[in-house]
DNA sequence: CGCTATCTTGACGCGAGTCAATAGTGGTGG
DNA sequence: CCACCACTATTGACTCGCGTCAAGATAGCG
């Protein structure tokens, strides 16, 4: 399988000589949960982490594995696959680096966790996550938080996909992953598309071909540019704004 | 508005002559996030909750007011309405029984929250429910669990939105109201549905047409039986699974 | 340089939306 | 008690947008 060309900035740590444990050198603590703990209390995260690197399209996670580790995204990118019985497949969602990816009630994976080019993360086993919870109340509170900031987008995500057509959810897409990419400290109108077009597809509730119209309807109109197969340039973003509607 | 004839068992609590508060009462504490605390917690609670009565089609937020509570429904059901500028309409999911409304991360609601039927709940501040839950841990983590599951189940439609046909939503529809009458421990195969067409149609990105079409396929099939309109037959439970695919 | 996988573009058909008519249901007032 | 009205649900006929199928274009890789 070919990837998209993954531009990632190279983020390793800097060697330690602060006597910091390794998270106090995350690259991406401000964007992550962990961010409400103290210097001191992350020494009780950095004896319960450990970081991972992932080949692109590794697998995380299989859909009906039992789940005991969560994980947050340093660098690259995850998708998250639901597979039918009959090979319907679907998207859930896409984790980038910041992202938490786990908050489930379920004792097992209820998707396919894999890897978007080469991809680095944070490891932890559930049974420590919990004890850390109970443990330092506000990491729990902040978990809690992520999880209804997720629910709120799964259901702008419900509504995009119940009542959107396939123009308006692209508009959507693209301007969810500028928003992403906006709090990562990126561009707004510079789009890197870490996932090839069935991944867009599968995600937004349609087919390769539509979504590829789809974009080149928005070219045409001069709300995008595609200088790369893998890139999106934003031009018209009200343009974009007004179509996705609501 | 005509609205389904309601038969919700009338569940007034009985007098208070043991010196606990009328939380210790409640009848859907079971089935409520409440349900972790022990019986002096409880106390902190009684203070802090105020029950509501809402006639059919009372609205209990509307979608952009300042989120300033959360609730428990005891009796009756609501419904979670976005509206988009152009009239578009989605039914988020509706809330029975024992489910508890209002996690989200956004300062406004997102939806506007409706009573089917004669609805009764049980109202906190949001202030108070975020002391509450610093102070107790515990209720903290339920409310996490919550938002875990109902990602879940957020997903789980969003699957359903994307790659289901309408025969195959509607089946799935049936099942989770049947379950989730299982769980407050009604019946698995007579289902009463609390909300009209409409709703049913909005909720699954179908029309009212559509939600009909699919009910007489499903009744001519020996699937189900609709002794009443707002009376559903559950005759084939395997039958609805197979068709509802994964 | 050719192989393979992905993406794009085109032609066609079908399933669900739209529009319209009919049937049912509950509420109200004569 | 029944007639009427307003609203919801059902059914039918038609349309069209998106999926399906098929053919080229493009790009990464050995």
């Amino acid at each position: 399988m070919a990837w998209p060309p993954f531009d990632s900035p190279c983020l390793t740590p800097p060697p330690d000589e602060t006597g910091l444990g390794p998270c106090a050198h995350c690259q991406v603590r401000h964007l992550a949960v962990c961010s409400v703990l103290t210097h001191e209390e992350m020494h009780a995260l950095d004896a319960l982490t450990s970081t991972q690197l992932l080949e692109p399209g590794a697998v995380l996670a299989r859909q009906g594995d039992p789940r005991r580790h969560v994980f947050t995204v340093i660098r690259g990118a995850l998708r998250m696959v639901r597979l039918s019985a009959d090979g319907r497949r679907q998207v859930a969602g896409f984790a980038l680096p910041g992202d938490f990816v786990g908050l489930s009630g379920s004792p097992t994976y209820l998707h396919d966790v894999e890897a978007l080019g080469e991809t680095e993360l944070c490891r932890f086993g559930i049974e420590a996550m919990n004890r850390l919870g109970e443990q330092f109340p506000h990491l729990q509170r902040k978990l809690l938080e992520r999880a209804c900031t997720e629910l709120d987008s799964a259901r702008d995500h419900m509504m995009a996909l119940a009542r959107k057509n396939p123009t308006e959810r692209m508009a959507d897409f693209l301007l969810r992953l500028s928003a992403q990419q906006v709090r990562a400290g990126g561009s707004a109108t510079t789009i890197f598309l870490p996932m090839p077009r069935a991944d867009i597809a599968d995600h937004l509730g349609l087919t390769v071909e539509t979504v590829s119209r789809c974009l080149t309807g928005l070219r045409n109109k001069g709300l995008i540019a595609l200088p790369e197969t893998y890139r999106v340039e934003l031009q018209d973003l009200e343009g974009l704004e007004a179509l996705n509607g609501d």
